[in-house]
DNA sequence: CCATTTGTTGCGAAAATTCGCAGGAAGGAC
DNA sequence: GTCCTTCCTGCGAATTTTCGCAACAAATGG
């Protein structure tokens, strides 16, 4: 199936929200690249396709469509908050606190624990993107080694 | 109620960093209170203890604390950072995004998850604070009937 | 098409957060 | 105590993010 049609504009009027040129370059900034992106990265890129851009149209929509969930926000390793286009199914991050890399979380993992919540507490969590911060299996052994010296 | 030496300063010392006056100030700013504090309201405290206090040390003293762990920052629902003190044993929150009640989430069920996670992946998560957004018991029910009228 | 309604943008200003730097204070060594 | 060395803070300025409001544009219905 070609899937040509974006659905990010479904959910916006589904919202009751509009579709207008401006957030559909920024949407279009946001997925550009590959992975996160910054706000300043995302500013260039939609100036680039209409200068007159101005910065808080980013915001704003950056807004909307994270309180929509059609891009998600990532908490960078020094605070600055990065943005990527959610796809389809959920995924979630590992992230090493000390090399930064990024692997991805078994889907089976988080699912089950969303499932648990459900049973234990009758809560409904709404896990778009879970973000587990730590230190990966490199590092650790790495680490050990560096306090044998 | 012993509570002896405050371990913060420990943990500053062992990382090299000072014990100094104003960090002491924002410190306790942070826990004055009960739960989650904005940075609006640690000036506002800090700042009757000392009303030299620069909003910037106030900034840069919460930065370290957060990098050293030994407070801890949650997202309110509107985007703002809200800071608080971390306790000896972690917990996490249920958060219901209609009514914003938070709830305590079993703990055994984050436990669970991050074995799974050492498990599965190798990975040592550092699981501090866990946040879950949702939707709770009662705005489920109450969701349902609405839908009915 | 035209009119209406309501959400959205541009614009500038305000607020929040970070930065650079010189003076001041903590911790350590003697 | 005194002297050092670094780190921290006050200070203001720069940067980032939000806000208010009038003009504008998207969806809807006639």
């Amino acid at each position: 199936m070609p899937h040509h049609k974006p659905d990010w504009e479904a959910v916006l009027t589904e919202a009751g929200l509009r579709v207008t040129r401006q957030r559909e370059i920024v949407f279009d900034a946001v997925g550009a690249g590959e992975g996160h992106t910054s706000v300043g990265e995302i500013y260039a890129r939609a100036k680039r396709r209409d200068p007159s851009i101005r910065l808080s149209t980013i915001y704003r929509s950056l807004r909307v469509f994270a309180e929509l969930g059609v891009v998600l926000t990532v908490p960078s390793g020094d605070g600055e908050l990065l943005y990527e286009v959610r796809h389809a199914s959920p995924h979630h991050h590992l992230i090493c606190r000390l090399c930064g890399t990024q692997l991805p979380l078994a889907n089976e993992i988080a699912s089950n624990m969303v499932r648990e919540v459900q049973r234990v507490h009758g809560f409904e969590v709404e896990l778009d993107h879970l973000v587990l911060w730590g230190v990966c299996n490199a590092c650790l052994s790495a680490d050990v080694q560096s306090r044998h010296f």
